[in-house]
RNA sequence: GCGGAUGUGGCGUAAUUGGUAGCCGCGCUAGACUUAGGAUCUAGUGCCGAGAGGCGUGGGGGUUCGAGUCCCUUCAUCCGCACCA
């Protein structure tokens, strides 16, 4: 009987369906595990064949730990808010949920033909009312929410109102944008506005004024993990800076906490390096400098005090509030000019203009060392964002610092001097000396005195005297951001807010979920409010108007993995029990690009929501992989100039020729069907080939999968053609997961060829199976038992692709052994099922087994089986005696001892010589040195 | 500039983690069966050499009885962060 598959894998896709083969009940007699994939947003242009990669690693771990007898939940669900199904929105008129609902169900379709193990039934949509309701849910808690920075927790909000009423901020240790001072009756003497205003200040959620990202051209603000070098990340549009009142997450108060969980988490090194430059912890000292003749003083932030003494100028931010006052009359109008030039440049021409700029204050500072008045400086070079806005400047040892004080002209000071050399000159420098190594000079005053100490010390003494004299204090700045959580669109959650005196309030939770309004226009109002500005009685029940802004798409990415422990439950994001069986992700798979955005944010909210005791874990994903992106590889004809006549790629040179991008599902193992070329497209209905060998061949080239390189490959052409099976196992065969790879057909016929010769295995002689139930040789055994081994190590370690080979081998093996016994086949069949359903399933079942396959049992190796009959003895003689020998890595320790001394034995009898020395080296090798 | 990763046949890759480099697959070569082959089967296939043999894991050096694997150095490619004080 012929391997067919499309029948097979019909048969079975209907019978999981109406079986629920991959229902998951919270079944506490068993081991959980959680195996999730990032769900996906389902864009119009549907699956293309590098989706599915991480996809089907992750059902085939789900599958495995099923046979190994754990309760493992493998649901699937869709980020369905976003950007495009509303941009698409604004040009057709149609309503992105209606986009949404079509594009799910094509995804759903090319799913279900790869034959996932996943539980439908825990489906999540996060556009879904009783879906976002816990999104809004989890925002009113954010926002009845303060960050204790001494308990690193966040606490209810009444907590710290009760702490104001008490002692007002005396004591209070919590997150906030701005550091505030008050007292007790002050607090009771402001007014029900001002007092909000000021827990605005402290809130986890909070409306804030802040520099945000806004893009003019989606008519939005974007996070700063969705913008990427000035440009939107989508869309590739300019941003440019702006203060705008808007919705923010306290995401910088979990910093250190974000920071100390990846200790506790199985991430790729690359990862959380990548996350540990984006939270950006340094440590460093704040110290507050005094201005001349004025009442006025500001902190700095520096992580070198030790170049205190090197000190020539200081720098402000053009945006710091300190330049309006530190302004003198004379330089108001040269101030104002640079603010007006610098202010109409975008982020991205700061970046790339590395132009030296700025301009002198008037004002002098007071170092509080020294006591030497020094000019107060104001350039762009100095962020507004990070630290206080405002620097020291010790151009010996920053290179900025040099750059700004050649440019104008400002002194430098040598205070630290590099190992080996001597204090040199500074004007006949080329550049600073930035490094922290080194010894101090020229830095002593009367109270502190660094000279002679090295860098390290002098950091550390510094840090300690200012603490001490009051001048600063120790502190460690986060380079992360609070999460800018506004967005002026319409496609997304709406916020639970309503506005009374143009303070912001929640709307009571019963009120929840506040559903999306109808709009008749996806586009901003005519008076430029969001395009929830155009819905028809968009106001509480008391009649106050409600927010017009959404929240961005992270938002509903953020918990979604809570959600599937407990889908349906109208009174719980997730409850007590669920979560306290499921507790969190024991394998995540997903890609590299989430590190800075939805692995981050997620993270935070799971803290949040740990800290409230909704949840049991603190991290969310305790393992987690990352796939490679399977980029394209396009085919290329070679058209000869001003000719409709294609030559062949090995014979293109002796033509002048233009290469052209064909679609590469008319092209075979770099053959072009020329016929169907022909039809691809009417201008080349008439094309002539020069073929060589009677073939056309393409040349070829890796890019991204993109509709315009037609190289796109869609996972359910290759279905057809192939089978799912044989796309399962070829997408692993690949290469290894973690590896961004080119998708290439060439290889697949031999994946395709093993699954035919598998089939064989049962199917050798015609229709009927044919297999025994003989007892098993010892060869046949050794086989199977190897291939338990390898696929086993090879699944724990995410090893697939050399799984697939070693089916192969194994395969290989057992034809040529002729082996049809069940004992063996069976076994090999489970081994398979992870990898391969459908044809496992059909198996299965032809072996007269009852049931799924899915709930069989994954065999164990017997090592005695893999057991060599002879021992290999590698003998060499170079000045000592050296024996190698080969003993199978379980051997008992015992024994190797006993060969140890059987080769001592030996040894004396070679050489008559007592060997000095025998090393034991573990698992395989003696070596005995004389 | 800082940090991370990778480098092995014509191609995708493998190597029991320091122990015979190149498993498995693609491709290629020859043969068999075929009216035919983009089907199937068999054998071969790292490079040089007629051969014995020699050379081989980006380059150079080192440790070791032994190095693709460990150390130093250098080159190349990819990724992340970057006026972050």
């Amino acid at each position: 009987m012929e391997y067919n598959f499309r029948e097979i894998e019909g048969k079975w896709r209907e019978y999981w369906n109406a079986n629920k083969v991959y229902k998951v009940q919270d079944d506490t007699s068993k081991p959980k595990f959680y195996v999730l994939d990032m769900f996906p947003y389902p864009s119009g242009a549907g699956l293309h064949v590098g989706h599915p990669l991480g996809y089907i690693a992750s059902d085939i771990y789900s599958r495995y730990k099923r046979l190994q007898g754990f309760n493992v939940l493998h649901p699937m669900g869709y980020d369905a808010y976003g950007l495009p199904a509303e941009q698409y929105a604004i040009q057709t008129g149609q309503h992105p949920e209606i986009t949404t609902k079509k594009n799910i169900e094509r995804y759903r379709e090319q799913l279900d033909k790869i034959g996932f193990c996943y539980d439908w039934d825990r489906e999540v949509r996060t556009c879904e009312p009783n879906y976002y309701k816990w999104t809004q849910w989890a925002f009113i808690k954010m926002f009845n929410s303060y960050f204790d920075t001494a308990a690193q927790k966040a606490k209810p909000i009444t907590e710290l109102v009760a702490a104001f009423e008490k002692n007002g901020t005396e004591g209070v240790a919590a997150a906030c944008s701005e550091e505030l001072s008050f007292s007790a009756d002050e607090w009771k003497a402001m007014s029900e506005k001002e007092q909000q205003q000021t827990l605005l200040n402290y809130r986890i959620a909070y409306l804030g004024d802040t520099m945000v990202n806004w893009c003019p051209k989606l008519g939005t603000v974007l996070a700063n993990d969705e913008v990427s070098e000035g440009l939107s990340v989508r869309g590739g549009y300019p941003v440019e800076q702006k203060v705008m009142r808007q919705w923010c997450l306290r995401v910088s108060a979990y910093s250190q906490r974000l920071l100390d969980g990846m200790e506790t988490i199985d991430w790729t090194d690359s990862l959380k390096e990548t996350q540990k430059n984006w939270i950006g912890r340094s440590e460093g000292a704040e110290m507050l400098f005094k201005v001349k003749d004025s009442d006025v003083e500001f902190t700095i932030f520096t992580t070198r005090a030790d170049t205190v003494f090197g000190v020539t100028f200081m720098v402000l931010a053009p945006e710091s509030e300190l330049v309006a006052q530190l302004t003198t009359a004379e330089q108001k109008a040269a101030v104002e000019e640079y603010f007006q030039a610098t202010k109409h440049k975008t982020e991205r021409e700061r970046m790339t203009e590395k132009a030296v700029t700025g301009v002198f204050s008037g004002s002098y500072a007071i170092n509080p060392l020294t006591g030497e008045s020094i000019p107060v400086w104001i350039s762009d070079y100095v962020l507004a964002g990070y630290g206080t806005g405002a620097i020291m400047a010790v151009p010996a040892h920053d290179s900025r610092d040099f750059a700004f004080a050649r440019k104008f002209d400002l002194p430098i000071r040598q205070v630290v001097i590099p190992a080996g050399c001597e204090a040199t000159d500074t004007a006949t420098w080329e550049e600073s000396i930035d490094s922290k190594e080194g010894t101090m000079v020229n830095s002593a005053s009367a109270t502190l005195d660094l000279n002679g100490l090295d860098v390290k010390e002098a950091i550390a003494k510094t840090k300690e005297y200012i603490a001490a004299s009051g001048i600063g204090r120790v502190k460690v700045n986060f380079r992360l951001r609070d999460a800018i959580f506004s967005r002026q669109r319409y496609w997304g959650e709406p916020f639970p807010v309503y506005y009374k005196e143009g303070m912001p309030y929640m709307l009571d939770e019963s009120k929840l979920p506040l559903q999306l309004p109808s709009i008749d226009k996806f586009l901003p109002t005519e008076s430029g409010e969001p395009p929830l500005g155009r819905a028809i009685n968009w106001v509480n029940d008391e009649g106050f108007p409600l927010e017009l802004c959404t929240m961005p798409g992270f938002a509903g990415s953020s918990a979604y993995y809570l959600r599937y422990m407990d889908p349906t439950n109208e009174d719980a994001l997730v409850s007590k029990q669920a979560n306290e069986y499921w507790r969190n992700v024991d394998l995540y798979i997903g890609g590299t690009e989430h590190a800075t955005g939805h692995l981050i944010y997620s993270r935070f909210w799971n803290k949040f929501l740990f800290d409230l005791g909704v949840i049991c874990e603190d991290e969310p994903f305790k393992k987690l992989i990352n796939q490679g992106m399977i980029q394209g590889r396009s085919n290329f004809v070679y058209r000869i100039k001003d000719t409709n006549t294609f030559v062949s790629l090995n014979l293109k040179d002796q033509y002048d020729t233009t290469p052209i991008h064909v679609d590469v599902n008319i092209v075979s193992n770099d053959v072009l069907d020329t016929e169907a070329f022909k039809n691809w497209n009417p201008e080349y209905k008439t094309a002539e080939f020069i073929l060589e060998d009677g073939k056309y061949v393409c040349g070829w080239a890796v890019e991204k999968m993109s509709k315009s390189m037609f190289n796109v490959v869609n996972p359910d052409d290759i279905v057809e053609k192939y089978g799912a099976d044989t796309l399962r196992l070829y997408e692993m065969f690949l290469g290894p997961l973690e590896q961004s790879k080119p998708w290439d057909t060439n290889g697949i016929d031999g994946v395709h060829r093993f699954l035919r010769k598998f089939w064989n295995l049962f199917y050798a002689n015609g229709d009927t199976m044919v297999v025994t139930n003989d007892e098993p040789t010892k060869e046949e055994l050794k086989s199977l038992h190897k291939l338990i081994k390898k696929i086993t190590f090879d699944i724990e370690n995410f090893s697939f692709n050399t799984s697939v080979s070693a089916f192969m081998i194994c395969a290989n093996e057992l034809t040529s052994l002729k082996c049809n016994k069940k004992a063996i086949l069976e076994q090999f069949v489970i081994l398979m099922a992870p990898f391969a359903p459908h044809i496992s399933e059909e198996l299965w079942h032809d072996l007269g087994n009852e049931g799924s396959v899915v709930n069989a049992q994954w065999p164990v190796c017997n090592e005695s089986y893999l057991v060599e009959d002879s021992v290999n003895y590698p003998i060499s003689f170079n000045g000592k005696v050296r024996f190698n020998i080969e003993l199978p890595a379980e051997t008992p320790k015992d024994e190797v001892e006993r060969i140890a001394l059987a080769h001592e034995q030996t040894q004396k009898w070679m050489e008559g010589k007592t060997p000095k020395k025998i090393i034991v080296v573990p698992k395989k090798i003696v070596n005995i040195v004389l």
